[in-house]
This record gives structure tokens, sequence and C-alpha cells, in this order.
DNA sequence: CTCCCTGCAAAGAATTTGCATCTTC
DNA sequence: GAAGATGCAAATTCTTTGCAGGGAG
């Protein structure tokens, strides 16, 4: 009723997830979903509908694209998986059970991209999401700047040719 | 509506972007340019192309919406605006030198999206970054969950009778 | 005068919906 | 046996591209 399951596993076992599926109001466990829920409990990372539909196609049940789409949004509901943030104009998902998060710092400059953990600011999300009456269920969260090897550079150039510059693309 | 007369680049006047604009390798300040970037400046909030582009027509100069498209990525490019994350399939955007930065919290089931600040978090943020050597500029953070609202329908629904609830989009 | 910009129409890509048929409970 | 679920094709929605005329530098 309230939160979830109890059972919060952290392994990517099918068998942990039958029940909450057949929780979704009115849903039925098809053979269908048993092959999407397979198939999700085996992906490694993100992927969009399509991806789950040529994943799906390799293990030899072929579902229909279709299908994959009009059960996406069950599972999310029923918090098999997540919505994650990309910028980008399609639907990304993701086991909601992945044991490990971490989230990234992203240098401007070179692209260079580090993974942090930062427990304390996972607390800080929590609170901010309880003050708002919401139950977190997950979040994404990436820092923009400019690392020390590109700060270096930087300065250097500056030296050379001062004020020249405003910004630039 | 406010003609504040804070010359700070926080605010949203347009006369502090020309400039930048211009630095764009290659292109042209435009009527219709001018007239978007004022659209955007006067914009609170997050918006689609689309809300811009009749934004824009509201204000009596309408450019074609394929314009605006066409626009967007590079005003991103300059700096004028940032793309923001909601998880849903469209490009949303926002000013990018907006005063105060808050971010998103969103509920999984019905998509509402309250925006939040939270200054704890970005000094840890900061913090983050600085252990690992990074001059942070910037960040985006979504939380995602459940709303009140929604774990009370829920709760209520799954205990009655499933019916199909609003979902946007 | 040369490119870049714009708008229109049309193309694409991602996702949703109508409908007839097949399954699960 | 009935409420759901599925697949196909078609429809939508958002975004991009081709092309010819117009404008900025």
């Amino acid at each position: 009723m309230d939160s979830g399951k109890a059972k919060k596993p952290e392994s990517g076992k099918l068998s942990d997830f039958d029940g909450n599926f057949s929780e979704i109001s009115g849903t039925r466990l098809t053979s269908c979903r048993r092959t999407i829920l397979n198939a999700i409990c085996n992906y490694e990372g993100h992927f969009r509908a399509e991806d789950l539909a040529e994943s799906i196609r390799r293990l030899g049940r072929p579902v229909s694209l279709v299908t994959v789409y009009r059960n996406l949004p069950l599972l999310e509901r029923a918090g098999v998986i997540r919505r994650t943030c990309v910028t980008d104009n399609v639907a990304w998902y993701e086991r909601a059970w992945k044991a490990e998060h971490h989230d990234h710092l992203i240098c401007t400059k070179c692209g260079k991209v580090v993974e942090f953990e930062y427990p304390a600011i996972d607390v800080l999300q929590e609170a901010v999401a309880g003050e708002h009456g919401f139950l977190l269920t997950g979040h994404h969260l990436e820092l923009m700047g400019v690392c020390g090897q590109c700060q270096n550079r930087n300065a250097e150039e500056e030296r050379i040719e001062p004020e020249k510059e405003g910004r630039r693309k």
C-alpha cells in the first residue's frame, strides 16, 4: 500500500518482481510481460523502448514494439523501472533497483566525466522531497564544471591573449 | 512587467546578450533573432519551442516555428538558454542566466513538476566538485518521486477499483 | 554581392491509438 | 466467459530538412 514492497532486491532477478507486477491494478501477468520483465532484468544500463524490444528479439520470444511501449509506463508505475533523464527527445529507462547509483561530474571544456557518490546529497534530497510531500524514488544529478587540467590550460591562454575573449561558443 | 533598472546580467535584459549572439561563428543578428531573444528574456519559467513561438506571436512579430527550432540550439551554444531536463519527450529550455536556479521535483505518476531551491544541496555540490578539482559552473538536478496526492489516490484505487488515472500527454 | 536566414511544405522519428483477435483469470 | 492484452496499421506529436526567395554585413 504505502511505498513499496518490503523486498528491495539489488540483483536482477526476475522472481523478485513478479509480485509487483500483479499488484498493478487490473493487470495480468501474461507471457509477453514475463518476457519484457526478463529482458529488463538482464539489461545493464539505460535503454529505450526499442533497445528493449531488440534485446527481447535476441532472447527469441519477440514482443511487438507497441506492446513494449504499452508496458513501460506500467512498469514504471510498478516501480520496476524508472525513467532517467537524458537531455534528449527519447524516453530512456533503467532498472529501478540497481544497487549502486552514482552521479556525474562533467567538464564542460574537455568533456571528461567523473563519477561520484556523495551520500550527504542523497540525504538532503530525501529531505527536500519530504518537505513537498513526495516519496522519493529516484534522482538524476549532473554537475557541470571545469576540471583542474582545463583550468590551468585556460589560465595560460589568458596570459597570452588577455581580455580578448568574452566568451566563446 | 518589471521595469527594474538593475543592470545585472542576472536580469532578463536583452542588451546583455546581443554580444554573445554575434560571437557565434558566422551568425547574423537578424530581426527574427532579436525577436526570439526578446521573447526569451521575457519568458518566466521553462518553455518548449512552441511556447516560445506562441509568446512571440503575442508580441506581434510572429516568427516561424521552424525558425525557432533552428535557433534554439544556437542559443544554447551561445549560453543564452539551457536545455532543462524534464522527463518528457519534448525539449524544454529556460533562460541560462536566471538569477535564481531552481531544481525540479517530478511526480512519476501524474507528471506534476514542483520547483524548489535548496541551498544546502548547492553547497554540497560545490564540495564534491572541489574534491575532484573541478570549478563548478552549473548543475542539473531532478528528483523523481510520487507526490502526496498520487500516494493517496494510489492507495485508494488499489483498495477499491482500478481505474484509469490522468496521465499527461 | 555573397552568404546566411526564413518560411513553407514535406520528411522523419518516437510514441500512441483503433480495432479485431487471442489470453489470462 | 469477460475483462485484459497483443499486434498490425494508421494517426499523432515533435523536430528536422530541402528549396527558393529575402536580408544582413
